[in-house]
DNA sequence: TAAAAGCCGACGATATTTGTCGGCTTTAGT
DNA sequence: ACTAAAGCCGACAAATATCGTCGGCTTTTA
């Protein structure tokens, strides 16, 4: 149904949360209450975020998270990626080496979607998460 | 997930079929039997696409589909629309009246979808099926 | 040592997508 | 007129993906 979901939508707006924000570190507990997302879930999107290195995390009482490079060097490229998975709008484009389509040599469908992939992509890298805030 | 559903990519691919047909009309049968695509599901897509009037169909012995229009006329655009529905990135940038997201005052995650579906509806529109089949 | 925070994996609910089925109407050819 | 091939239509079922919850663990500061 072409939709970001809304773990995504989530994701980027703790992003965003932190990029504005005037403290050095949020909890998740105030992001989630701040943005009024369920603590559970956005509780997995930041961690994932911490996994690939978006974020940065401290354990403990006085702890939370805090973006780990300044806003300009964070594609939203990097983001999606990072949330939705590896994302190709269809199998037959995508990157997936045990996908194989076997009409791949003579569909003209194909080029539609990879016009329409490269169109998102370039305007995904062109955008950093400073670009939002300003 | 950002993807585009099987069910454009097979009206798609219907439709193509039907625009580089040296026939003047073809059988769903016909269709679904070339392009491999389920006789039953393909049923539902170009039906759809009749009601909209993007192609036409004549029932009985020798019936089948064609397109309503010279493909030059057809915009990729206006197949989607038929076959994803009012298709919006995320609900707070949609059309749809009876939703409003109390947070969109000072968003600033929804500037960035506004952007990023305006770059996928300039693609949308900007490319015919006839761009594909040449 | 207790409380506040993050970490992790399993699970369940819900929504969407994908597909199937049965019976109906329309039409061309015999 | 009859029949077979085709499209039309609505209900339903299966598969998948998304969304969210839960419980117990570890780490850190006061
Ligand atoms: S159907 Fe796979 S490349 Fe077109
Ligand atoms: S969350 Fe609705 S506009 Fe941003």
């Amino acid at each position: 149904m072409l939709k970001i979901s809304t773990k995504s939508q989530y994701g980027l707006r703790a992003l965003v949360y932190l990029a504005i924000s005037k403290e050095k570190i949020n909890s998740l507990r105030t992001i989630s209450k701040k943005e009024g997302i369920s603590f559970d879930y956005l509780e997995k999107i930041l961690s994932r975020l911490e996994k690939t290195g978006l974020v940065k995390a401290r354990k403990g009482v006085l702890g939370g998270y805090f973006l780990a490079k300044h806003p300009k060097k964070i594609k939203i490229s990097e983001i999606l990626k990072v949330l939705e998975g590896d994302t190709f709008l269809v199998k037959c484009i995508g990157a997936d080496k045990k996908f194989h389509c076997i009409r791949a040599r003579k569909c003209l469908a194909k080029n539609l979607w990879r016009k329409i992939q490269d169109s998102i992509n370039s305007t995904l890298n062109s955008i950093t998460l400073a670009d939002l805030i300003k």
